[in-house]
RNA sequence: GCUCGAGUGGUGGAAUAGGUAGACACGCAGGACUUAAAAUCCUGUCGGAAGCAACGCCGGUGCGGGUUCGAUUCCCGCCUCGAGUACCA
């Protein structure tokens, strides 16, 4: 039989699409909306690797899905333009990053299209197109334009904080801004200067101009990021890195930490996210308190003092050490000489050990006494000061309290210098062997505390602080507000130009600021970005442009509002598709982007949501993230080499005997870990001519392990392969086989026969071959009872299991649905184009194509109209009643579906088989559960 | 170390509300068709003992306990693997 020929047939429909525009999608009133997005991808020069179709596939199948159901769907694709990649090939070859991202594009999108996924191509967006980026940076201007007032809980023109400041200066005014910044009255305001003005703005804006540490690489003229720098030298070149102070661009993303964690409340998306994002914010409730140093006088108490952040602040009492960490500036004036050699030593220690020593060793302590005291504002008792590299300089104030008998970190500390253990709870057990970090019973040795209880000690004691003005109830977060500017040339330009060394934006007229040319990728002599070899690059013709450009993430922070009205050039995106679209109703892609593109984006979102220029507070309602797609690789066995003979390779079993050793083997030429050892000999020059290959039952096995996918390890496997030689229906469906979608899995093709003969029993429902020709057997024959079922069970199933996204158990169904139809031998039109329907968003291109082949006009599948659920087609009159005594099963006995649970209770008694078992017994109980099962219990 | 997942046949996995574990698919074995192969179709396939045979029996979802008439599913303890995170006070 002339087999189902899936390529003509797949290009065929995917022209028919993109000629008809199938899939373009414009606001409609008349239908419910619904907004399926993928997260973009970075068009690297790799192409397409096999894992990204993996949530491509899924996100379509719901498209397509939704569209059945009669919603209008917007379902768009685009690329995340920017990128280092293309600088470095740029800086290696001169060419410029657009061309290479041009061709790069191409690719992306021929091997998508390949893939048949219904996309409105026309709503494309980059966001290295100055259409694009124009927005990107009119929403930095607006972010600039704009403070964060803690009393109304949004954000508002800095002009409103200005005409505040000119009438009563910010004694009043609560606002998330700079922790240094000082009050001032109107009058301070106005007898300042212009630059003045605008340096103490910064202190409010959104996005404003910060020092900040960076890894500054003399040897490659250029800053890395934490990634690049392995063991304190570059990743490339192992150039020295080291720690330079920079003026960064930042975003006030801590602004927005408390209406960050509150809105995952809103959101449908998995825990584990959830999880992550609330602990990289990283909220903790407790208070500062600020212990007076010993030696100094006491009127500089509030510059001498060191200032501790608690969440235990009721353990107050129990306070027995003070630990810095050793990084911090203020040690050196708080070692006492006799102590100098001995901290000096320990900072010196504490700077040479590596990341992975100081993993590898938790348990141990270690740190150093200062000399000096510090004095626990609360009982006045000296406290002494140590160093110890388990404080992080970075996190707080880089000072902790110890409390040893209620943190099991500081009893092992205490324990090992000597220091005393006070227990301060009398619910406390013995503190001879381990900290007991309770909340529960009365306080002891607690001063004011004595006799309370936890909430009520602390009330009182953050009331102590507050009115001795020695510290305060405070919330902290871990949440770093974001750095925002990149040393690169290949990103967004800053619409900022500076004037007296002060950074004003540009006229909002002249947007977008375009990238300029440069003749060399590289940063330039005195050390400037690479836009600073842009020649004449000045804004008015005279003021210096910032030079850095926008961080990856920017673009793609907003960019799911430009697929709603990508051409628009009034605005971002018109009001009216905005508040068509409104937001994302399903977001697809992976879980690395948890604490980053995820937070920003959200973040961005809930700024533009307080200007009042999109609807909802939070962009994404439900989110998926597909698991990773792993390699799996597969090896051979080199049994030891004799000198002068030919190499000899040993199947997997018997490689124990021959004491060989593994290799990596291309997994192309291998097929269920059976090894084409032809191909294998022509692939390789280095095993001789004549290898010998020691085989099993007549075959070379291989071995095979699961690894990170990557050409050293051969375990590559590219989409346009499976394409090429099963189609594109059979990847479809065989990337949703493989199992759950959010399950990480290792990729194999195994089993990608069962889905491809899969599609060839579709079609031979459709077909059948007489004398030599292929001739459409469907009939508009009445389909019979036992068709309808069969039907009807598929269609519950597949509607389920959709919604619930399991798109692995959809296929089983749909498997077993035509497997016995099959049998039914069904040739029934009625029937068969039901199944179509259900089939289409999982295998789109046969599904169209049957679907012509039956009579319907062409392309009309798409929109159909999703089966309805008839349940009385699949409904029972009898029920086969599982019946188990004292728990096993040991009869079935078929009953009628309406009967009451005293009538299956009589039934089941009578009935011989369960007398049999009983043997005589008197049932002690007996449990029905209606349509499931009856216990007797004896 | 901490947090969150997961552990089921030779393999990927199913069991949606605690109710007949192993659906579906791969692989394997046997058979049909064929001169032969490919393709296709049919049968079997968790383990065990015994057996002429059975649609019968026993065991079985990482390990040990518990709750329940009944546990892959819930609870407690342990082991292993994966992901995230890095001493967060």
């Amino acid at each position: 039989m002339a087999d189902y020929n899936f390529s003509l047939v797949e290009k065929k429909w995917q022209k028919f699409w993109e000629e008809n525009q199938t899939f373009k999608t414009g606001t409609d009133p008349n239908k419910p909306k619904y907004y399926v997005l993928d997260m973009f991808p970075y068009p690297s020069g790799a192409g397409l690797h096999v894992g990204h179709p993996l949530g491509y596939i899924a996100s379509d199948i719901i498209a397509r899905y939704k569209r059945l159901k009669g919603f209008n769907v917007l379902h768009p694709m685009g690329f995340d333009s920017f990128g280092l990649p293309a600088e470095q090939y740029a800086i290696q070859t001169g060419q410029h990053p657009a061309i290479t991202t041009e061709e790069n594009i191409a690719t992306f999108t021929r091997q998508l299209k390949n893939l048949g996924f219904s996309y409105d191509w026309e709503k494309e967006v980059r966001t290295s197109d100055p259409a694009f980026y124009k927005w990107t940076q009119w929403i930095f201007m607006q972010l600039f334009n704009s403070w964060y007032n803690i009393e109304t809980n949004k954000a508002e023109p800095i002009s409103n904080l200005i005409s505040v400041l000119e009438k009563e200066g910010n004694a009043n005014i609560k606002a998330a801004c700079d922790e240094d910044t000082q009050v001032i009255s109107a009058e301070d305001w106005v007898n300042l200067t212009e630059k003045e003005k605008q340096l103490f703005l910064f202190k409010y804006r959104l996005t404003f101009p910060d020092e900040s540490y960076v890894n500054w690489c003399p040897g490659l003229g250029s800053v890395l990021s934490n990634d690049e720098v392995k063991e304190g030298v570059s990743e490339r070149g192992g150039f020295p890195v080291e720690q330079k102070l920079m003026k960064q661009w930042a975003m006030r993303i801590t602004a927005y930490c408390e209406r960050l964690i509150n809105g995952l409340d809103e959101v449908d998306w998995s825990d584990s996210i959830k999880d992550q994002q609330r602990n990289w914010i990283g909220r903790s409730q407790g208070a500062s308190v600020r212990f007076a140093l010993e030696q100094q006088t006491t009127n500089n108490k509030q510059q001498f003092a060191i200032e501790v952040f608690t969440t235990r602040v009721d353990t107050i009492y129990g306070v027995s050490f003070m630990v810095l960490a050793p990084e911090l500036e203020l040690v050196a004036s708080l070692t006492t000489p006799e102590q100098k050699n001995a901290v000096d030593e320990y900072i010196h220690w504490a700077k040479s050990r590596s990341e992975v020593e100081r993993q590898s060793e938790v348990k141990k302590v270690t740190g150093v006494f200062t000399g000096s005291y510090c004095i626990n504002p609360f009982n006045n008792e000296k406290v002494p000061i140590y160093l110890a590299d388990y404080v992080l300089a970075g996190y707080g104030t880089g000072a902790v309290m110890g409390v040893p008998s209620g943190d099991q970190r500081d009893w092992n500390f205490a324990t090992h210098f000597g220091l005393p253990i006070i227990p301060i709870l009398d619910a406390q057990k013995g503190m001879e062997k381990e900290a007991d970090n309770t909340k529960e019973g009365k306080y002891i040795n607690s001063g004011m505390i004595n006799g309370l209880d936890y909430k009520a000690a602390n009330e009182v004691l953050i009331k102590y602080l507050d009115q001795n003005k020695i510290g305060k109830g405070k919330i902290q977060y871990r949440l770093r507000n974001a750095v925002f500017s990149r040393q690169r040339y290949w990103g967004e330009p800053v619409p900022v130009y500076y004037k007296d060394e002060i950074p004003y934006l540009i006229d909002e007229s002249e947007l977008p600021l375009l990238l300029p040319e440069v003749d060399n990728y590289l940063p330039t002599q005195t050390g400037e970005p690479p836009l600073g070899n842009a020649v004449n690059w000045k804004y008015k013709g005279k003021y210096e442009y910032e030079l850095s450009t926008m961080p990856g993430w920017a673009g793609s922070s907003w960019y799911w509002y430009r697929y709603m009205d990508n051409k628009n050039n009034v605005l971002f995106a018109d009001k009216q598709a905005i508040n068509y679209w409104q937001d994302v109703d399903l977001y697809m892609g992976g879980s690395e982007h948890a604490t980053g593109h995820l937070l920003y984006s959200r973040f961005w979102n809930h700024f533009l949501f307080d200007l009042g220029l999109v609807p909802k507070r939070e962009f994404a309602k439900k989110l998926i993230n597909q698991g990773m797609i792993q390699g799996r690789s597969n090896f051979v066995y080199r049994s030891p080499i004799t000198p002068g003979k030919d190499t000899t390779f040993v199947s997997f079993g018997l490689k124990e005997q021959y004491h060989a050793i593994p290799l990596h083997v291309d997994v192309n030429i291998v097929e269920n870990d059976i090894l084409d050892t032809e191909k294998f000999k022509a692939s390789r020059n280095d095993i001789g001519n004549n290898p010998e290959f020691i085989l099993e039952n007549g075959k070379y096995i291989c071995g095979h392990e699961v690894e990170k996918m990557s050409k050293s390890k051969y375990n590559v496997v590219s989409p346009d392969d499976i394409t090429v030689k099963y189609g594109t229906d059979t990847l479809r469906i065989y990337e949703m086989f493989l199992g759950p979608l959010e399950q990480a899995k290792p990729w194999n093709t195994n089993s990608i026969s069962g889905s491809f003969n899969f599609i060839k029993k579709v079609h031979r429902l459709f077909f059948e071959e007489i004398a030599g020709t292929e001739k459409l057997k469907v009939t508009n024959n009445e389909p019979t009872k036992a068709d309808l079922k069969v039907l009807h069970t598929a269609i519950k199933k597949v509607a389920d299991d959709i919604e619930r996204y399991s798109f692995n158990t959809v296929v089983s169904t749909l498997m077993i649905c035509v497997n016995e139809l099959a049998a039914l031998k069904c040739n029934k039109k009625a029937v068969l184009e039901q199944l179509l329907i259900l089939l289409s968003p999982y295998a789109p291109h046969i599904s169209e194509e049957l679907w012509e082949a039956i009579g319907h006009e062409p392309g009309t599948i798409s929109y159909a109209n999703f089966p309805v659920f008839d349940a009385s087609l699949v409904q029972e009159s009898t029920f086969e009643y599982p019946i188990s005594i004292n728990g096993k099963v040991r009869a079935n006995v078929a009953l009628p579906t309406d009967m009451s649970n005293a009538d299956i209770e009589a039934a089941v008694l009578a009935n011989e088989t369960v007398q049999k078992w009983l043997a005589g017994n008197t049932p002690k109980k007996v449990i029905v559960v209606p349509k499931r099962i009856v216990n007797v219990v004896v």
